[in-house]
Formats: C-alpha cells, structure tokens, sequence
DNA sequence: GTAGGCGTCCCGCTGACCGGTACGGTGATC
DNA sequence: GATCACCGTACCGGTCAGCGGGACGCCTAC
C-alpha cells in the first residue's frame, strides 16, 4: 500500500485522513467509529467532521457521518477519469449490448486498479468490483493489462511484493505472473480464470496512450464460468480498447 | 445559488474553494487562474495548493493543478450516489438498449439537477449535461420530475426566483411551470422539448422513495427532435423508474 | 445501580497558518 | 536587447485558528 499516511500535524491531512477512512461499502460511520479508524483525538474528529459538514463534504444524518453529494460532485470533476468516462461509455455501451455481461472501464493506481466504471444488467455476475473501488493489479484481468503496458519500475515494484492470495487460482508466483505479462504483451490482451473470485472470468484489452507502449486505462469483459468464454471476446475487447485510445488521442489529455 | 461562499477564514474553506474553482470543463489551471477565481492571496493558494497535491486531492503538472483521481475515487465512495449508481445501472442499460438514445440518471441538490450518470452511444444527441454536472431544474425533464415530487416549499422558492432562459423555449413563467408540475404528478411523468438546448427533447420519470410523494432521483431519455418522440416512451421510462424504486425501497438508504 | 459507550462542549496553550514582500524566469512588445 | 508584465516560488515573523485533555449528560446493557 504506497499510501503515506498524510500529515495530522495540518487540518488538511486530518480532513483527508476522516474523509478516507470511508471504505467503499460503508454507508454511514458514527463519530466513535471515525475516531478508531483514524487514531485522531475524539474532540478533533468532532470539531473537524463538523467543519466538513459545513463545507458540504460530509451529511450529517442521525446515524453518524456520510461521504456527502457533493464530494461526489467533485469527484466527477476530475478531469482524467470524468473525460476517459465520457470518450469510453459509448465502447462500453457496445460491448454490453453484444455480450451482455459486466464490463468494466479501469485505470492503475500504484498496486492497485480503480474502477471507473461499471455497468451490467439485471442478470450480471455478482463480482467483487465496484465502481470508484480497488482491486490488486496481480489478480484481475485489468490489473493484468495495465501492467503488461506500465514501465518496467511499476512491474518490478508489484513482482517483487508479495502477492495476496484471493481465490485457490490467484496467481501469487512471481515468476508465473511475469511471464502472463509478457505474453499479455503479444497478445494485447489478458485473461483472468477465477483469480480474483471463484466463478467469474475475464478478459481485458489495453487503452494506450499515443506511444503505443503505456497503457492510460483498460477495458474489460467479466462472466459467470458456467455461461461466459472469454477467449471468444479477444476480437471485440480489443477493438473497442482500440477504437477508444485513437479517440483520446486526438484530444489532448495527459501529462506529468 | 444557495451556495455559502464556504468560510476563508479556515484552512478548510480555502482548500474547497479552490476546489471548487475547477468546473466541470476545466481540465487543468494555473495557479495566476486559481488566484483569480478564489480571490485568495497568491502566496496563500499557493501553499493550500501545494498542501492538496501533498494530501493526494489535486494533481501538479507542466501546465498547473487539476483535481486529482484520488478525489474521483473519494467521490464515488460517497454512498447515496454511489448505490444509486449501482442499482440504477441495469434498468438505464435496458433504456439504452431498446431506444439508443442518451440515458441520465440524476439527482436534485438545491435549485439545481446533478447528473450522477449519462450514457449514450457513438451517435448520442450532442448534450449540455455531463455526468457529474449541473443544469437548472427548470428547463430539464429530470428537474422538472425531480420539482414535482419535492417538498412544496422547495416548489415555491424555486417558482420565486427568476427563472434563466435558456432557449426560446425555455419556461420563464412560474404560472406556466406550476402548472406543468401539476401535469407532472397526474402523469407521472415529465417532457421537455428544447427548453435546455435547441434540438433536443426529453422524457423523464421520478425515482420515489419508500412513502410514494417524494423523489430520490430521477430517469431520464433524450434524443435529437429529429428522430426521437418522447411520448412514445413513456411507458417504459415509467417502468424503470418504478422498479428501481421499489428496488430501492427493499434496502436501506436514506436518512435526514 | 452501575458500568461502559456514546456525542457534545469548554477553554487555555501553542505552533500551524498567514500573507505582505521579494526574487528569478519567461514571453510579448517596442 | 531593453523594458515590462505576468508568472511561479520562497522567506519569515506575528498571531489567532486549531488543538485536545477533560468533563458532562445521555443512553443501553448487565
């Protein structure tokens, strides 16, 4: 986890700090429970939370504290993710209605993916992404593309760590996954067979940047073992992964 | 606008607002733009500026700041829109799916809408919501919906205050768009043609909360006038909204 | 009754924050 | 090539916003 703890010596950090202690499937967290998992004095989480509320970056409710609309507001205005999920819905869009089955858009954040969106249908494959959620890189599809197509550094830096074990299939040999990488280089395109959770498989295809050589993001296709066959989806994967990078980049949108 | 300027006298205060200083079509800032926009001192934004990109909230680059994905992934976390989001997802691709015209998915924050998902197809109507943003709820078929079903002092504030013209078409008189609020209820459901941008129409349906007289939200399809006849979906508009309400309804979400 | 957990508030100390000021770089204008 | 305007960055002493130990009142459980 390259996550520096931020700074509780400034208002900012402590702001961050309860502000992150939310995790993806938390809806609501009391004062107490803001105060354990962030170690900050009591009164301070108060007096600060309080302070994020009136800034509309907390709800108040009679259960405690919520992530507020307006940060998700804020969010969405991040102009990476926000512009990449505008460009990329319509690829999506086609890939569901071909398939049918979850598709997701994702991005690398260190050793992890973040998923930038997500969308299914009633009958989706309960898997254990989310929208705005990670996943480690090692064990998904995604993370396995993003990875393929990062620099070197990243690589060694995820290969030299441990691996988390998710599922019996979860792949945490480095040199296995080292060689997965280099054939995801050839192929454009990488599989996962119930590495991240039993009875989902995947296959995810690269949107890469101008160069041709770093990925910006990834596209995937993820099923229930019993009805979806990944290898049948290489073709429309990559080319919606294709289609998508030649449309960002004839915008301008990176930089350091 | 019932936005309080957010306090300037905390470190807080100053940290949202320049956060938001960025709006939705601002990719990257200078920090000379941030000063202009803020109306902090120089040496002032320059530190909190530097103190955001320190906490992960805004990204440095060659060119200035731009919020960062750390803030897009604290965004999505924020749990009202965010299972939103979730639940909505399948019953806005089957819209999608049987008219590919543009689906939204919104919610009403003061006088305003804010779009908390828009999907669309490579030949979707050219729209001026984006997802994350805000339109006024006046001249929108969501935010009439959404109008409709609110408290009735909300109603009266919004029919009090001058009404923007967006269009020749837009409604201006509060006479005019009581009246249509009144149709809203009858009908369940809202129109809107070419009263936000000129070509375009709009249908929408409100996602109720578990009483029946309030909305959490609100669905909505748009599409060229060319092409696209809103009375004809009314139907099914309807009947997504109704089953994510009651999908809705089975969990627990709202509060105060 | 009492014990433990909760949210709220008080209040005196102090160091984080403030921002006027100055400096070096860069590009446009004459 | 000199001048000027505007930019981003850095310094630094004064002071007040922020700090958090502690106390209080309210619950529910035992």
């Amino acid at each position: 986890m390259p996550h520096e703890p931020a700074d509780l010596d400034t208002v900012l950090g402590k702001a961050v700090t309860i502000l992150r202690a939310f995790t993806v499937d938390d809806q609501v967290l009391s004062l107490a429970e803001l105060v354990r998992r962030t170690g900050l004095p009591k009164a301070t989480t108060h007096r600060v939370a309080g302070d994020l509320v009136t800034n509309r970056l907390l709800d108040r409710t009679n259960l405690g504290y919520r992530l507020s609309g307006g940060l998700f507001e804020l969010g969405m205005r991040a102009s990476v993710e926000r512009s990449l999920l505008e460009l990329a819905m319509p690829f999506l869009q086609d890939l569901y209605e071909r398939t049918h089955e979850t598709v997701h858009l994702g991005v690398r954040e260190g050793h992890d993916v973040v998923y930038v969106a997500k969308i299914g249908g009633h009958r989706q494959a309960k898997s254990p992404s989310r929208p705005g959620g990670r996943m480690p890189v090692h064990c998904t599809a995604i993370g396995k593309v993003l990875l393929a197509f990062s620099d070197p550094e990243v690589q060694q830096e995820v290969l030299s760590s441990p691996l988390e074990r998710r599922t019996p299939h979860t792949i945490v040999a480095p040199g296995l996954l080292e060689r997965q990488l280099g054939a995801v280089l050839e192929n454009g395109v990488a599989f996962e067979r119930e590495e991240s959770a039993i009875g989902l498989q995947c296959i995810a295809a690269p949107v890469l940047a101008e160069g041709g050589d770093k990925a910006l993001a990834a596209i995937s296709i993820t099923g229930p073992v019993s009805r979806f066959r990944p290898e049948a989806q290489v073709t429309i994967v990559r080319a919606a992964a294709q289609g998508l990078s030649s449309l960002v980049s004839r915008r301008r949108s990176l930089s350091s």
